[in-house]
DNA sequence: TTATATGATTAACGCGCGTTAGTAACTCGC
DNA sequence: GCGAGTTACTAACGCGCGTTAATCATATAA
């Protein structure tokens, strides 16, 4: 199809200046400790630039043996990844990070089906430098293959007896508060409705909190309340119907998700009920929908973006050889009120 | 910190299985035109996974020349990327089809400034074998240097008088049907609010849709109700509140983006006005959020995950040297009528 | 037996760059 | 004028793999 583009070498650059290919990396990679001659630098860097130069990066890695990458490595399904409603936050920090430090963000996939594989590949073929892993699930073993410093890794979210570096947020405190705020309404049949399946570490730490918080009012748990969702809006819509259909009185709901709360929210009102008039909903995540939901969603911000930026700037330090200060993160929620939810 | 660890190499699979490098080679790239012994081929097989071996991406990539990555190049600001609501769909299509081909998905952002540079060093690096942009801007003239197909790419979008391949939909027939179904539930005086900068490709289309409606009804389009918007509900918001301020008469509003459109919304109940009954909103994207809206909100559904799907089918085309069978993909968009439209 | 085909395997080069060890020229002190 | 130091550079190796051209053994034909 095209002709055959000779591909611009550092050697041309080198022959062009008229030096050789080994000075040319020393100017071009600022490397220390060799003196360079201000002349032969400013040659080098024209001829460079005349030529339009732009180092292989395959060459560059193999050589260098750093990709100057790292991986965003998630373990769900395609469906999961569409409807997840923080991915553009996330990515969105990562990028400000990566790009910041001229690094490039590779989005890798994994199935649960070969796991134990995959990490290894994505640690070996050395692709990456790095990796921040996202929402690991607690049956994930072949996470603790990881551990063995392969390759530098960052999670976001937790594992319990891990000693992987993480960035979260104390999902159990949040929760917590969240639903001390409704038993301060006066509520006390609460449900709650989790973000995902229990095996998914934060939403068994927001149930501990849920539970918490109805110990600490003397409220005991009805465990007929608690429906296990599934991160999308349909699986909220099934919880909350089962819940609604299930004869248990309940005048408030605690959805471990925003996403998951929209869901529910339509359930309610599919019912003839009313939010807040009949029942209180009050979300966790603060998706940037929740504001503009109707009613405007009270709900527990996550700080997403932040979390990922964190979770960059651990990821870097570890890359780097240098032990950030603490093995754990947590970076602070906001219990954000808005009109979801009415006294009793 | 950690010792050594001797990397697995081809060559220590070579010396278990008692062969040569070249032999592991064809055995497990799987190459034709040479004959290797039923025999043999188990040997290196056996070997290869007796070691682990997993091959170095980087050497890989330098001998053969592809880099088996493709990227995903967005010209936003990270703050716009954080509130694309189908950037999760967009990735969630491309990582279904770069799974299934075993490539990898690198994501890019290019800043407005060094645009020129970008592009050049995306595609000479040879990180990626090809790229899919997203809503490029037609300001962009860094693109028409790609033209000359450095790297195959396919734009995710249209940009006017291009001839690289571009997967879309029709925005401005799409437009003109939604604005149609307003006017034929009674609607005159209807305003517009775009999805973003007119510099972007989809706006003006939409916005011809809109007053190519119009013109069709008879109804003289007004200046004074098209305003601009900028992909985020901050902005509709923004708009909405200018365009209830300026005294001018509206029954309906077309807003080219659901995500502006829950700014819009937001801004129609605070001057104590109420969906559909005092204005009728007609969104455009159809984001998971929309059926979820209160009331849901009727919109044109946008399939992302197909576009980028297509997008991505059509690049490896261009990657394997093939040219597809259309320089522009559209795909079907359709009407979602929910209930925040009512017949005057 | 000798030439020829064919099946199975490998030696060796190149991809483009980072980097170490070494060299050449040029001062400087005595 | 001669070794010792400095300054400014370069030759050459290695990173790990893909791939071409060549080699060797064996089977077949003449």
């Amino acid at each position: 199809m095209s002709s055959k583009i000779k591909r611009i070498t550092s050697q041309d650059v080198a022959n062009l200046a008229g030096v050789s290919r080994t000075t040319v990396s020393f100017v071009l990679n600022n490397v220390e400790g060799f003196q360079i001659s201000e002349e032969t630098r400013q040659k080098v860097q024209r001829a460079a630039a005349q030529l339009g130069y732009i180092p292989d990066s395959a060459a560059q890695t193999l050589a260098s043996r750093r990709a100057r990458a790292i991986g965003l490595v998630m373990t769900r399904s395609p469906h999961h990844i569409a409807s997840d409603s923080f991915l553009p936050q996330i990515i969105s920090g990562l990028l400000k990070v990566t790009k910041q430090q001229n690094l490039r963000l590779m989005i890798e996939l994994v199935e649960t089906e070969h796991q134990n594989q995959a990490y290894l590949e994505l640690a070996r073929a050395k692709r990456i430098d790095g990796m921040i892993l996202l929402t690991p699930r607690m049956d994930d073993e072949a996470l603790r293959t990881l551990e063995n410093a392969e390759i530098p890794t960052v999670l976001m979210g937790h594992l319990e007896d891990s000693n992987l570096h993480s960035v979260d947020v104390d999902n159990r405190a949040a929760a917590e508060q969240a639903v001390q705020h409704l038993i301060a309404l006066g509520h006390r049949q609460i449900a709650c409705i989790t973000n995902a399946p229990a095996s998914y570490t934060a939403a068994p730490q927001r149930v501990q909190g849920y539970l918490d918080a109805l110990a600490a009012a003397g409220i005991f748990p009805n465990p007929n309340l608690i429906h296990y969702a599934d991160f999308d809006p349909e699986s909220g819509y099934a919880c909350m119907k089962s819940l609604l259909q299930s004869g248990e009185t309940v005048t408030a709901v605690f959805v471990a998700s925003d996403n998951v709360a929209m869901g529910a929210k339509s359930a309610i009102r599919e019912a003839g009920l009313r939010v807040p008039e009949d029942i209180s909903l009050m979300g966790f995540d603060d998706i940037p929908w929740a504001k503009y939901s109707d009613p405007p969603l009270s709900t527990v911000h996550l700080p997403a973006e932040a979390l990922a930026q964190q979770a960059c700037v651990m990821l870097m330090d570890l890359m780097q050889g240098q032990q950030p200060a603490v093995l754990r993160l947590d970076l602070e929620t906001e219990l954000i009120l808005r009109s979801s939810c009415r006294a009793l």
